[in-house]
DNA sequence: CTGAGATTGACAATCGTTCTCAATAACGCC
DNA sequence: GGCGTTATTGAGAACGATTGTCAATCTCAG
């Protein structure tokens, strides 16, 4: 039976008061700095939650995994800046249906995909300049 | 100066001979068994080499980086079996160019990706049915 | 209100990976 | 072939992210 906390809410609005992706470490930070007493393993553990309900999306970037707040149940993909982490989200039918058909034409079934792109943002790219 | 020893080529032999992704540890438990002496931090070493010189290719799951000898300099994705690990390379143009214009659609200069199908083989389908 | 049991959190433990640094070995040069 | 410079090695320590442990706590159906 799956209980409500006041911890898992924290998690929750932190995460979506938060642009582009963070990692747990980085979200725990920020919930003990605003005086929240959340413990770091039950931040990992509503992550993992909340990125298997659904309304989370996670990728893992250089040994650690990233959660994103995002729309439930809408299957997505995202564009990401490598400098400051902003998001978009982006959705491809065109890339859903490769994948489906690429997969089906080598007879594997329950096909699932990974599709990330990363790039530097336009103002990041002007800064960097 | 980069210089030859025979404990690269011994892990890019072993590299070559394994099907599918391995990880940098799986493959020096293989190494080692097969009576070579190489250290765990030179497999390291060899594997990130071997990834930036574009002779194996690269993909972290569930926390560990997997590598996979490559035709070099030929860029393509992975169909992956998550079973029995067996792999497939695949090329996909239009993957490609969706890519590159989702990027630039967006502001997004020096865009990279990351794509890989998963699923489950021919064979280990049947298997598990 | 109450009790079963889901959840928490401090801490230890694990796991993949990188670092350290003395010993070794590769190779351009004579 | 020898030499010296210097990249490379490897054993072990160190590291950072994540997960396990388990008693104390909190949630909520009844
Ligand atoms: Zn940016
Ligand atoms: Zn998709
Ligand atoms: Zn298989
Ligand atoms: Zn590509």
């Amino acid at each position: 039976m799956r209980r409500n906390t006041w911890q898992r809410e924290a998690v929750r609005e932190a995460l979506g008061g938060t642009e582009g992706f963070v990692s747990a470490q980085t979200l725990h930070a920020g919930l003990r700095e605003a005086g929240s007493e959340v413990g770091l393993a039950t931040v990992y553990r509503a992550l993992a939650d909340l990125a298997d309900a659904g309304e989370a999306d996670s990728l893992q970037s250089d040994g650690e995994n990233l959660y994103r707040a995002c729309t439930p149940g809408s299957h997505h993909h995202h564009l990401i800046c490598r400098h400051c982490g902003a998001t978009v989200e982006i959705t491809a039918d065109a890339v859903e249906t490769w994948a489906r058909d690429v997969a089906a034409e080598h007879g594997f079934t329950a096909p699932q995909h990974v599709v990330d792109v990363f790039g530097y943002c336009a103002a990041c790219s002007r800064e960097l300049a």
